[in-house]
DNA sequence: AAGACGAAAGTGGTTGA
DNA sequence: TCAACAACTTTCGTCTT
């Protein structure tokens, strides 16, 4: 199981971690600056949950210091509407001392709230629609918090450029995550996705393509090493199997077996030979159902991988 | 009996004219 | 826009362990 979904939705599990699971190190340290608990030993990112900074941070003796002081409130946060810093105007008509505002100064404030709120109102109701979808989907595809952050941004950015205008919210959501899930070396397929969702493929599909294209972006085809820890995770099957799936891989990569084939598809087939070759065995059917794939492809595509590197 | 195999026909997406 | 195409899927009968 992903380290990121042990801990994503319950952050006080954090302070009773004492090793590091990876090179069971002691040495643990909170990176208070991006808010992550970081191994200081191998550099494992054990979560990247908020870890709120418990240091002190009354003493300042210069001015410089004094400067310095930071900590005001929650870290920004690109999955809060308004990063968390909040704008709008109190509703109690009172000053900072407690009084009660004069019947003008009152009359004046609450115009300037009805204009605050009418500029914000519908940005704010796409955004709060669309992080919540946001957060729904991607707590149920496991993407731990960094991905979420990047998939805000991407989102916001897609709003300010008006592509969300005649289209779904959720299919940009959707579309987001998918590109980001990507670029991080965590992905997820279109047919993932849109099982969460309540889109389907094309749908996501033609969200994304708009978004890669105004924005700029451009990825390169998913690489199937980066599937294979999550399906050999839903396989049960250890960690040697999954390098030596690695290995196949690169093997099959280099004779161009690769190209235009599933990624998802060439996962299956190479830890299916590796999972035979460490006594590991599963079947074809337990492993193409694993991967969303069928059978027949997987056969395929592991005769192909088998009979040119000769295994 | 379960699992593996492969043929055949059908589907959906990409590409290039 | 359309046809050609490769990869993939579905279905099903047969073979192997």
């Amino acid at each position: 199981m992903n380290i990121n979904e042990i801990y994503l939705d319950q952050p006080e599990g954090l302070s009773t971690i004492q090793t590091c699971p990876e090179c069971s190190g002691s040495h643990i340290i909170s990176d208070y600056a991006c808010g992550t608990l970081v191994c200081a030993t191998c550099g494992l990112v054990i979560s990247d949950n908020y870890v709120l900074d418990d240091q002190p941070e009354w003493r300042a003796f210069s001015k410089e210091e004094r400067n310095k002081k930071s900590r005001i409130g929650d870290p920004l946060s690109p999955l809060k509407i308004d990063y968390g810093l909040g704008t709008t105007i109190d509703k109690r008509n009172q000053d900072g001392y407690g009084n009660l505002l004069s019947p003008r100064r009152a009359h004046r404030i609450n115009r300037l709230r009805w204009l605050h709120d009418r500029n914000h109102r519908s940005v704010t109701r796409n955004l709060s629609k669309a992080l919540a979808e946001l957060k729904r989907l991607a707590s149920q595809l496991g993407l731990p918090m960094s991905v979420r952050s990047e998939a805000a941004i991407i989102y916001r950015k897609a709003l300010r450029k008006r592509l969300i205008r005649g289209r779904s919210i959720d299919g940009m959501v959707a579309a987001s995550l998918y590109l980001v899930s990507r670029s991080h070396g965590l992905p997820r397929t279109l047919r993932e996705i849109a099982a969460a969702s309540r889109l389907d493929k094309k749908e996501i599909a033609r969200c994304y393509r708009v978004i890669c294209n105004e924005l700029n972006l451009k990825l390169p085809p998913t690489d199937a090493t980066s599937m294979v820890p999550r399906l050999a995770n839903d396989l049960g099957l250890s960690t040697a199997v999954q390098r030596r799936a690695i290995q196949i891989l690169k093997d099959a990569e280099r004779l161009k077996l690769c190209i235009g084939k599933n990624p998802m598809s060439l996962a299956a087939a190479t830890l299916y030979i590796a999972a035979i070759e460490f006594g590991e065995r599963r079947t074809q059917q337990e492993v193409a159902e694993t991967a969303q794939t069928t059978e027949v492809t997987l056969r395929n595509r592991y005769k192909e991988i088998k009979r040119e590197l000769n295994l």
